[in-house]
DNA sequence: GTGATTACTGAATCGTGATTCAAAAATAAA
DNA sequence: TTTATTTTTGAATCACGATTCAGTAATCAC
């Protein structure tokens, strides 16, 4: 018997976030992570059914790991609705800050794969976003946020602008903080742009 | 002589808006495009280099167009920067809302295209970007906006808040209407979701 | 009408890179 | 050391669809 040396699934699941952020899913050439992988092509085959098998893989670690955090903050009572908020942007920073390359594949890939395919990567992901859903709803009925707002198209459009700004920032992060942004968006969520 | 019949150019653009837009820009089939413009397969390489300047060509019209009407808005003197910002979103909303394919293609594939050429579809959104943010800068020094935003910053945050809760709307066009959206985006951008 | 010119066609070609698989290598058990 | 079992390898295969191009059709000028 032999026994599998070091942790090859992880290495190839690893050089593929990285290969995948630099060229982009279609453009990426499996032997190209294989051999940031430092294994042969056909041992990606060993480990993953296909190229399509990498990236479903990469979302699904992501958002289960995400949805299992959220879930420990969101149920902490001690917090405000206010603090939650910026405690799910804290969440997501930290994350992508980690690993800038993940931010890129998210931001480039997911959608687009997630509109044909039916993989259970985006049921962690959906549920992720509904547990940020019902954060916010606590915060109207408990009146610290404005009834005003429908909860459903906030969710799209914080999500949406914190993916913009992680985007830009893991394409050029010279150009800004990650902690200047991170502040900023937390001001703009909750103040948005008018003189107070 | 022979004269072109019709315009061959404008429907396979139309097309193609149509196919990226359906199966995403490298599933697409140029096939599919000639169908469904009505032409054959080889017409689409008389009019275009190859299946990139399809996509190029779409992102160009649509940024070109976009700048010029941008220009108009926020050079008219009659207009407070909070005004401008709403008007900025509802020329966005407008042309999208026209052609939900296209808020799809834009959404799925510019930043994956541009990253990697140098096309100049790039310039003309870049400057549609740079002169929205003018507009948010006007604010500031008029005392409308705080002076605690980095426009740089609010520029991609806005942005990619409308242009998620646009991609949402065209792949679910019946969960929210258009106008609900834009009027939430309206508000959030300038009071944020803190009751006032 | 004829000839000249340009538009259009779509089947055949061709390049690319994902995927396969027979062989080699590594380890364990005997 | 030999055999059995599992891992790893990477060159060969193969499918796919973008692109080409030789041929056909349409229109114009005369």
């Amino acid at each position: 018997m032999r026994i599998k040396e070091g942790n090859k699934e992880k290495d190839i699941l690893e050089a593929a976030v990285k290969v995948f952020a630099e060229d982009g899913f279609h453009k990426a050439k499996i032997s190209k992570i294989a051999e940031k992988a430092s294994v042969a092509t056909g041992s990606v085959y060993v480990y993953f059914k296909n190229k399509d098998d990498l990236l479903i893989k990469i979302f699904k670690d992501l958002w289960e790991n995400m949805l299992g955090e959220l879930k420990l903050l969101s149920s902490n009572k001690a917090l405000s609705a206010s603090e939650k908020i910026d405690g799910i942007i804290d969440l997501i920073f930290d994350v992508f800050t980690e690993n800038p390359s993940l931010a890129i594949v998210f931001v480039n890939e997911q959608n687009n794969h997630a509109r044909t395919r039916q993989d259970d990567f985006i049921d962690y992901y959906e549920k992720f976003l509904d547990e940020g859903e019902k954060v916010v709803k606590e915060g109207i009925e408990k009146g610290e946020f404005s009834s005003a707002l429908d909860v459903k198209i906030f969710r799209y459009y914080i999500f949406g602008a914190i993916r913009n700004l992680l985007h830009h920032w893991a394409s050029n992060p010279k150009s800004l903080t990650l902690n200047k942004i991170r502040q900023n968006i937390k001001y703009l969520t909750k103040n948005g742009i008018r003189k107070v």
